[in-house]
DNA sequence: TGAACCATTACGGGGCGTAACCGTTA
DNA sequence: GTAACGGTTACGCCCCGTAATGGTTC
């Protein structure tokens, strides 16, 4: 039973949203740290959109790529201090570069006949 | 009977260089396609220093990390393109930044009255 | 009552070595 | 002969589910 807007799932709907099976993301939840969904008080678990994603990315780096539990994990958990932020440098200083090439073409403009040194 | 500038090592001086055992390096040969170390004409392995960094990347991967062969043997396959470009590019723009830094101190020099903007 | 949830447990497959054994060479 | 190499095999641990069971809620 499925909405697309629903802020909440439970295991059934994850479980075929993903095609992992019930049983799997119960491991999982077990095995994870990252993987908590909230309980309603009958003791139902929900999941938000964000568990979902979460799932999906371990999903992606334990039966994709290979990688064993704990790894998927810690990978996960690193995200944001490894891959994502060192993505988000280089854009940055990607445009420190742009922006260098703008002035040095300035200045060229200014002093053409100062030739670039070194 | 390890040199440090031999440019061949056999397997016991990987062993116990890397603190690998011996049975390990076969069998990380026999699954992987990136480890194939030479042999001589009497089928003795001779490993470059090559061959050992890349096995000390496997250790480091498997062991530490805790990857499967699989996915180290992958990731290391696919460094030049992901980690190590990634990485390079990141030191080529702290260059620049560095050099931009070096700039701006000249230009305060310069202009001390001037406000930076922003 | 059946469907969907819960927890727990026991089992099995696969990955990953490694010990054991035997043969060959220096 | 012994030390270091080679290959092969069988065993064992551990990770990773998953099936089975039984209980609760709607």
């Amino acid at each position: 039973m499925q909405e697309l807007d629903k802020k909440f799932y439970k295991i059934g709907d994850v479980s075929e949203i993903l095609g992992i099976p019930e049983s799997t993301l119960r491991y999982w939840e077990s095995q994870f740290t990252i993987i908590r969904p909230k309980r309603n008080k009958k003791n139902i678990r929900y999941y938000t959109p964000n568990d979902i994603e979460i799932i999906s990315k371990v999903y992606y780096l334990v039966k994709e790529k290979g990688l064993k539990l704990d790894a998927a994990q810690a990978q996960i958990r690193h995200n944001r201090d490894g891959v994502d932020k060192r993505y988000e440098a280089i854009e940055q200083l990607k445009d420190i570069k742009q922006q260098l090439i703008a002035f040095q073409n300035a200045l060229d403009e200014l002093f053409p006949d100062i030739q670039a040194g070194k």
